[in-house]
DNA sequence: CGTGGCCTTGAAGAATCTCAAATAATGTGG
DNA sequence: CCACATTATTTGAGATTCTTCAAGGCCACG
């Protein structure tokens, strides 16, 4: 939702050199038995820190442990477990849940391959959410007390967190305008444009993507109900803007997308065209 | 808003300590002149950190920049603006504003005595929203710079500024909540209960308070209009949880605010009472 | 081929917003 | 210190958006 982002799902350009290529099985074998999987894993333009000297890279790669699965439905953690690693998405997604005393629930964010999540257990020391798969996924996971603290892991991981979060804080930032200002149909094309600038990220099309969560999910993150976002989907395809086929999505009009998508408002002069 | 704090305002204790006992005039010019004020500040206890050793908070001392003043509705920092400094405020109140291309704003977040603010900019190495003052305001700096990068600053600070970037996460997701999944007014009720709890923090009366800011602020904050915030606290006022004249609020009946305050809805079968 | 989960669509209802007006507080210049 | 202008707040009535409730269709899976 940044500027940069927008800029890149408008003109549809993939990043150059976002994502690294594949490393060959034969790499991918020494690399994993010489705990330098990091390095060659597809993610790593999105984990690794970038400003971070060789050396400390190394001991980023070392301390990861990799591939922990969860199945579809499953809890990487739940609120209140003591906060004893960050994870970061493989493959599959995650989506991070807050919950009410009465059993409301708020999504508070989709997590898709290469996201860090978990921090949020920093503070108190044990998580807020629960951190539910929303399809079999695999994650790796990052010792949350080296990095947190200020002794062993050293300076350069703990910047690499504050960073991390400080993106947190204004991911959070740009969905509370979201939650609070923004209509319906806006909301959800935000949503889309987030998506679409996500994908593209990780060198996929931002313009055709198959929604890794139900209607309800996308509801729930939004604010909305699962009907409201199915209107809201209804109206944007019949409005030429999406092709919408259950959970695949392709984005035929990005511009009409970006500009309030198929709202058709203006909100200076209260004209409402369609 | 968090368990501790609810449990602070049902039962209107004042934490025991919460406050250092004021300095005499003497003491604290000498601490200002021998940059050791933090110390002998009011509101240590909510600025400094505490884990710290002793030399480092000496450090920390050193480096804040006293008494920036900041006039009612002027700017401390505006959305874009370089992130140079984190503040700490001294007196008074100010607001984080996060905006939108058309012009429409959200408010992120009210900063009393003792909040820190300005993390937001650790990202992208500039501010992400516009930081308001409520009322003629005074603010200390933390040069942004140590504290965020490895070097100088030392580990320590780096760990402090962590910890703060973690909690303002947690309060972003708990605001997330309010605005996904809340009624108006158990957004007004969640909104004092918290402002009741932090002044409890300060060592001011939890139940009797003068709010900072305008209906038209509170309404931002809250995703609502001021018009809706209005009627709620008038509906408060006549069920008889709430004192309200003017911005003076006076919390007469703490359980009922809590418990859905005022609104009486039972979620779970559907029954309305009053 | 039946069952359950997910999605779509319609119609009625509720919560909140918008518009409008009156009242109260605050600030200003004389 | 007062009269006036300005701003903030309250309250009402009607409009609107979104939700709730309900029904039906599609699809995967046993």
């Amino acid at each position: 939702m940044s500027a940069t982002q927008q800029q890149t799902v408008v003109e549809f350009r993939r990043p150059a050199g976002a994502i690294a290529p594949a490393a060959t099985p034969q790499q991918r074998w020494e690399a994993r038995t010489q705990g330098a999987a990091c390095a060659l894993c597809h993610l790593h333009t999105l984990c690794l820190p970038e400003g971070m000297a060789a050396p400390e890279r190394a001991d980023f790669t070392r301390m990861i442990a990799r591939h922990r699965k969860i199945a579809a439905g499953g809890a990487l953690f739940r609120a209140g477990d003591t906060c004893e690693h960050f994870y970061f998405v493989k493959t599959g997604a995650i989506k991070t849940v807050m919950l009410m005393d009465d059993g409301r629930e708020q999504i508070t964010g989709f997590h898709l391959p290469g996201d860090m999540l978990g921090m949020d257990g920093i503070d108190a020391g044990a998580h807020t959410t629960d951190a539910i798969a929303l399809d079999d996924t695999r994650v790796c996971a990052l010792p949350a007390a080296p990095a947190a603290r200020t002794q062993a892991g050293g300076a350069a991981l703990q910047a690499y967190v504050q960073r991390k979060l400080a993106r947190e804080v204004v991911r959070e930032q740009r969905l509370l305008l979201l939650l609070g200002r923004m209509t319906a149909e806006e909301r959800v094309a935000a949503f889309l444009r987030d998506l679409a600038g996500r994908y593209a990220e990780r060198g996929q099309s931002p313009n055709e993507f198959t929604l890794p969560m139900a209607r309800e999910d996308i509801g729930n993150y939004l604010g909305l109900t699962l009907e409201t976002v199915s209107r809201c989907f209804s109206r944007l395809k019949h409005a030429g803007v999406l092709d919408v086929d259950n959970r695949h999505i392709r984005i035929r009009d990005a511009q009409r997308l970006l500009s309030g998508a198929g709202s058709y408002r203006q909100t200076s002069n209260g004209v409402v065209t369609h």
